[in-house]
DNA sequence: CTCGTAACGCTACAAACTGTAACATTAATG
DNA sequence: CATTAATGTTACAGTTTGTAGCGTTACGAG
């Protein structure tokens, strides 16, 4: 089977997809209506990133009557975690501690509310696992 | 001024940025042979992806004698950290709760690890402010 | 049944990015 | 001064991106 996708996303890819991870299924044509803002793109434009994002593993469609319905393959966390793992693995070693390490020292978090986080999901965890 | 670099590194100037972050100020013949491996590069090949990540802002080089020793302009980390807050913005809305989430949904981190470190990144903030 | 139209298929293409490198220049050094 | 180690300059093919034109086709209106 083809796993997730690892291919990373042109920005203009990315632009789609978060269009499709918010409109779960939708069409080339929401997807351009969305998108439009101050340069509107050609359905033909969207619709061929579209298919590339199809080719990439990140979306899949359906048709419905004779339109093409996309609808994301994996979740923006999960690409989001790949993504992440992807640079703790490269930039940091692998070591999750230094990236945690750094997101409180560059206050992308702070110490208090990291500890809180872990704990509540500590908990959540535990009550599902145990 | 320029600020840090935002544009994305190309697998092979990754490479080479990792072996600048490791070897701190170093030579291109230097980050050539750490290289080297199965596929040995030409040093202009080296030279020209010094070049390019100089370019973008990644690394930085003076002069010492007639020869280039570069270093880098940002520390690996700050690096990721750059890298992790622009995929959760983008992937998770900004949230890093559900990154963290994520994070152990995926095993990437266990919850009890996850608690540990923030429990211990918390103190030694802590100790060092207070 | 005929047409306009909505949707898709196929193909193109220039610009930018990448990997890789050859060749020219130049400044120490023996 | 010739050799050589280092850098400067320039190139180039392959891939990726952004953007889109044009052809085909199935429906629904008339």
């Amino acid at each position: 089977m083809d796993a997730s996708p690892k291919k990373p996303l042109s920005p203009l890819e990315h632009k789609v997809m978060e269009v499709v991870w918010e409109q779960s299924p939708c069409t080339a044509e929401q997807v351009r209506q969305a998108l439009d803002g101050d340069k509107p793109l050609k359905d033909s434009t969207v619709r061929t990133v579209l298919r590339r994002l199809e080719e990439k593993g990140y979306v899949r469609h359906r048709i419905e009557g004779r339109t093409y319905v996309y609808h994301h393959r994996v979740p923006a966390q999960q690409a989001a975690l790949r993504a992440v793992s992807g640079i703790v693995e490269r930039f940091c070693g692998g070591s999750v501690e230094r990236l945690l390490t750094g997101m409180v020292d560059s206050e992308m978090i702070s110490p208090d509310e990291l500890e809180h986080l872990a704990r509540r999901i500590a908990e959540e965890t535990d009550g599902k696992w145990r």
